[in-house]
DNA sequence: CTCCGGGGCGCAAACGTTTGCGCCTATGCA
DNA sequence: TGCATAGGCGCAAACGTTTGCGCCCCGGAG
């Protein structure tokens, strides 16, 4: 592999000149130009990135943590954040943690000694020792998707409570009255908060919010939980769920054809996160929808923002920037049945 | 941020001693020892991977060229790369082409400028630009789910025209005649081989493979395509339908759905890829599994092994390796309805 | 003719490692 | 006592860039 040297030395020139022509970083003679280009060209040469990180003390590089992209929510979210990072011109190491500390912490020694400018960590456990990991991890570094309890960094996350809100305040609107929650793990903050939102609207209007049960953010999870609500909950089972992911959302749905009940004339049904198959289930899932693309956007800002002001010593405030969920209305939550199937309207609305 | 230098200074040995106590290359005094390993702790010392790579000359790192993350199947299979990457040590910088051959383009450039080690590329598209691109391309590179026309390199994949076989064999084992077939694009090997399995499957029992009709690879194309189908049929529709991927399969169910149809009794649907949603569908998914990790496995081997390979300068062949598709039998090709609906045969079988 | 200014370019240090070569000391053996 | 040997360690070059400093030359003004 050649290098700028013998560049240099191809068109008669200094390094100095090969490296401003290419950079364009000060005036150089045409015919000078041209020859330097066509040396490039004839060797085929491929200026180090690595030389120049190592030089300019910059990779133009970014590191992003998540639990595992192939959760559909987290491999948008992945997505959308590889977006925002080529538009700017910075590559993407994908990292799974699995929520294992281990893992988690291998990652991180990997990405400093790689030197990466900064990290958007999306984690999805609260776990002390991750946390505590991640707290002493000195890179620029922008939380995604959810806090992290004991983690003073940067933010940006949509409102979890409002979404919870949204939806159960949804469900009420179709006349539901019994209507119950599969929360997530109970130790996340966001997953807490989305059932926060459930429970608070259910009060605000004096409905009872005992029907909750916990779940893992897995499809199976939320088969499980429902499953469970039916049977425990036989004599006043619910007549609504609003389930705190769509994964589980899906899992939910199962577990309702398998009772031989329908949605949504019997039970009517709300995920969260407007994964792209919600639009493709039987029937088709009603969802509280994330600006997926303006939080990685908003994501990434702020992380170069916070990579410039490492650059000039300047210490940047840890804040939040919340956005707002959206409600996606679908088959799973309709007032009434499909055409194809006879209306009925399974309980007393 | 300290160096190699200040960790010496602060040990009162050289820069060699520090180097060989962090990396065990050579023997040194316990106490030598100790005294090096308290320094890099009090000055939290962390070795720079980039100074190192430009000095051995490799950077542990690997590319991987999706068309688009967000895509189940893809999220799954970069899911296992990344598995087997961490694994072997490396990391995995992710990028989307989108089928895109400038976006495609661009990456190659930066990769092969950050030096990355390797490449693994899964690639949707046979467009010619992109596979001359991918040609012009240096880095060692292995082939993943599906080899590109005019690309000599190694590649591993299933045999999808055994896997469009399997799925075809198997609902004729249910009786089906009229069994139609959602292709992807066109001009994609990969999806061509399914649909030639299907077709041998057919004509080696001298039943008819004109219900072929095209998708693109997405939900909605074979919503879309199942639609044209039914209707196009209406006299003579389709009992069964083998999709060429799980995402059309879920569309494939939508529109049949939608049509008044039922799954299986009416139509029988069976994908490829088995991702992992496909045991969520309403009825859940009867599928072609690829091995995905096998996949990542030996595509990582094979490239490890091109990698040294190269630094010894040896040629290694372009060889394929097929792996075996298995079939996943679910409900929405049981040969009986589920208990909860009432048992009917829609066809003569 | 002298001087000044500016355009075009090169020298060499520096970034943070790895590693071949070789020095020094202590030890074992004759 | 002398010598070979081996263990412990350091010197300095090299990897491929970027960039501050400064040299040289040419043209215009005085």
């Amino acid at each position: 592999m050649s290098s700028i040297k013998d560049v240099a030395r191809l068109a008669g020139v200094s390094v100095t000149t090969v490296s401003h022509v290419l950079n364009k970083t000060r005036s150089v003679l045409p015919a000078t130009q041209e020859r330097v280009l066509e040396a490039v060209q004839t060797l085929g040469y491929v200026p180090s990135a690595v030389a120049r990180s190592l030089k300019i003390n910059a990779t133009h590089t970014i590191g992003m943590l998540v639990p595992d992209n192939s959760n559909p929510y987290f491999a948008e979210l992945v997505r959308a954040v590889e977006d925002a990072c080529f538009a700017a011109g910075y590559a993407l190491l994908l990292c799974n943690t699995d929520n294992h500390a281990g893992r988690q912490q291998v990652y991180l020694d990997v990405l400093s000694q790689k030197r990466v400018d900064g990290l958007i960590v999306a984690s999805t456990s609260d776990d002390a020792l991750m946390s505590q990991h991640l707290a002493q991890t000195a890179l620029p570094m922008v939380l995604i998707d959810r806090a992290i309890a004991g983690l003073e960094r940067p933010c940006v996350q949509t409102d979890h409570v409002q979404g919870g809100m949204l939806a159960t305040q949804h469900l009420m609107a179709l006349g539901r009255k019994r209507i119950a929650c599969v929360g997530g793990p109970q130790d996340l903050q966001s997953s807490e908060q989305r059932v926060q939102g459930w429970r608070q609207a259910l009060q605000l209007v004096g409905l009872p919010s005992d029907l909750l049960v916990h779940g893992d953010f897995t499809a199976n999870g939320g088969y499980v939980a429902m499953r469970r609500l039916l049977r425990d909950r036989a004599a006043d089972r619910p007549t609504a769920v609003f389930a705190c992911n769509d994964l589980m959302a899906m899992g939910a749905l199962r577990a309702v054809h398998e009772a031989g009940l329908q949605v949504p004339r019997d039970v009517a049904v709300v995920g969260y996160d407007d994964i792209e198959l919600a639009g493709y289930t039987q029937p088709a899932l009603t969802t509280v929808a994330q600006p997926t693309q303006a939080m990685a956007e908003q994501a990434l800002a702020w992380l170069l923002e916070r990579i410039q002001a490492g650059r000039s010593a300047e210490p940047v405030a840890a804040a939040t920037q919340l956005l707002v969920p959206a409600l996606v209305t679908r088959e799973s939550s309709r007032a009434l049945a499909r055409a194809a199937v006879p209306i009925a309207i399974g309980e007393t609305l």
